[in-house]
DNA sequence: CTAATATACATAATTTTCTTATGTATATAT
DNA sequence: ATATATACATAAGAAAATTATGTATATTAG
């Protein structure tokens, strides 16, 4: 992504869940949604999203399945049983990171 | 830190916001008080933390004053005028960052 | 009709930013 | 006496990006 220096570790994750919720999508789809879903904020670059794509795919989380549209060759990835269960866990280290970075910006704790 | 493979990018922003908290801490203090407010779920390592402290302060963001507190040393630092208002952009983007992480992880777009 | 932009994949070189492993030194608690 | 806590530091290595390419087809604009 670039533009934001910010979500390194993260990009794994949100590939995850854009599949949990998606079904199935392809690598170029998953760059305009995250486009879309931030308003521009976040932009993921592909240097970043194949390797990531490829990454998840040997460590057994995703399926790929080739198609051919308009001339065009997609990869449709979607989320292996294993990648259901990691999914899950994941979501789950994120919401908690989200949270300790909320605690740690948010509050005017030096009041006290 | 340890644990937590995804605030890459993030500990400068959070040296920074400490900072502008506290208004002067040293090294030692930023990792308990980080271990503090996030229940120990964030460790900052030194291996992470001086070198970013160092950086910092190369920039021109953070300025070093010297103490001999009990017959040990401690680096106090503190953020430079040029330090307050990259402090400023950089929380901005932080926050913005979280803003977008949410609209990823949170709601079920796909049910429309 | 042709040049630019969009779609769609991929990888190599480099950089950034960590973790892990050390190292030094003092103070306190067991 | 030994382990733990306090307090700094750096070097080697790994992880995860960015940047720069490359290939190829389709569509839009001038």
């Amino acid at each position: 992504m670039a533009n934001s220096k910010l979500y390194k570790g993260s990009l794994n994750t949100i590939i995850l869940k854009l599949l949990d919720e998606k079904g199935k999508m392809y690598g170029y789809e998953i760059t305009q949604k995250v486009k879309e879903l931030t308003k521009g904020e976040l932009t993921i670059t592909e240097g970043a999203l194949y390797p990531a794509l490829h990454k998840l795919e040997a460590e057994g989380l995703l399926d790929v399945e080739v198609a051919k549209v308009d001339n065009r060759i997609r990869k449709y990835y979607k989320l292996t049983e294993v990648g259901e269960k990691e999914t899950v866990n994941r979501l789950a280290e994120l919401e908690e990171f989200i949270r300790s970075m909320q605690n740690l910006v948010k509050p005017n704790w030096s009041i006290q």
